[in-house]
DNA sequence: GGACCGACTTAGGTCAACCTAACAAATTCC
DNA sequence: GGAATTTGTTAGGTTGACCTAAGTCGGTCC
């Protein structure tokens, strides 16, 4: 069974992979807060135990059971969030951290005991779907065409880190399954739209870090 | 906050000091399974952090904040059992591990909300009484008259690590809440009693490892 | 009163998972 | 094509929480 660090690794992999492009040890050494030596020699130890692989670019790429265990960490994550939202009443944007804790304490038979609870949901709080589910075509709000209507599909979880990023997102009203009209769009300048029939200018970095269906 | 291991050892004073006699490091280290060297030096860290004093006879003690933090740990483990077979349907005695990593996890916010959709239960599903809760006065099953009934109270904390042994109680019919009547009870041996209609012999341990009331 | 026993400590070691400082190698930038 | 930046590594250090081996110390036993 993979400590508490090799899953926090893992889980840093698949998200970054999923969300962005190339998974390479500086950027996951951005994105855990350690240092590049701490995630160099971890990356090493995940490819002696055949966790990850590094291509001659030195990418990481899941291997195999690679993949499995941080499918696993992922699902418990998302878990937790719904379950957090869903049975104890947590807001939905305030799930992260206590998730990130408890992700690593639920054994397998708890996964699916509250999978079956949750009556198998699809996605998380934040719109980001289990894996194994294969994700609904997004964009990211900003390549909305002004005067066009989208729907808030997904906030990856990378940026639920960022402190009170998703409270201001509904503070804005601005959720999964909320239909947004982009009104006016400037590269790196708030944008102007409608939320609910309300009219907003929210903040500029939101047009990457909301993702949206037509 | 305290880590892990700390939270471990204050719940490890808690028990010994709720379930048994006089704590004293030789005694948390056989509880906890850790070396002598090990406790003590932890014991000598719990001291200087002021959660617990040694009296003149190297007893050891909560102080009040030691106690508040105890509380708190053995009050999450309670809940998470409580939880995990209210709402997840683990059998009760089937928690043990699970809770405890789960103790670990729950933020107070948590530990409320779990409280609260839990409607506020005043015991463990092993019957043992939350943290506060003035606990009903009990006795070991080897102190029943033979020919009288009691209830079962509680299997104290204690005994919950022991692999198999709640396991083997639930298969002889014993849990919280069951009415027992002993027939016949020798020291050190096995005890005839009746369950629920049913005659069983029972292993001699139970004798001080089941807590009954009359 | 010496031997033994249980409780505790001292000394020194390990392991996981981080850190900084310093440097090497590869890429990009003008 | 050389400078600057990005990326990765080496070397050595720290911290928390454990370990074993080898004591010390206070009491009990005969």
């Amino acid at each position: 069974m993979a400590s508490s660090a090799v899953e926090e690794y893992l889980q840093a992999i698949y998200t970054l992979a999923d969300e962005s492009g190339r998974v390479v040890s500086a950027r996951l050494a951005e994105f855990l807060g350690f240092s590049a030596p701490a995630v160099s020699e971890m990356v090493h130890r995940l490819e002696r135990e055949q966790l990850v692989e590094l291509d001659d670019r030195k990418e990481v790429h899941l291997t195999k059971t690679g993949q499995l265990q941080a499918d696993s960490v992922v699902r418990r994550h998302r878990l937790a969030e719904r379950f957090l939202v869903e049975v104890l009443g947590f807001e939905w944007w305030k799930t992260h951290e206590e998730a990130e804790r408890l992700e690593h304490a639920m054994s397998p038979e708890m996964e699916q005991r509250i999978q079956k609870v949750l009556g198998d949901p699809q996605t998380c709080p934040h719109g980001n779907p289990m894996p194994g589910v294969t994700p609904r075509p997004t964009k990211p709000l900003d390549r909305v065409v002004p005067g066009t209507t989208a729907t808030v599909e997904r906030i990856p979880d990378q940026f639920e880190h960022e402190p009170g990023f998703l409270e201001y997102l509904d503070s804005q009203g601005l959720k999964p399954g909320v239909a947004v009209q982009v009104i006016e769009l400037q590269r790196g300048q708030p944008i102007r739209v409608t939320v609910d029939g309300t009219e907003r200018t929210i903040r500029a970095d939101c047009g990457q870090k909301v993702w949206v269906r037509a």
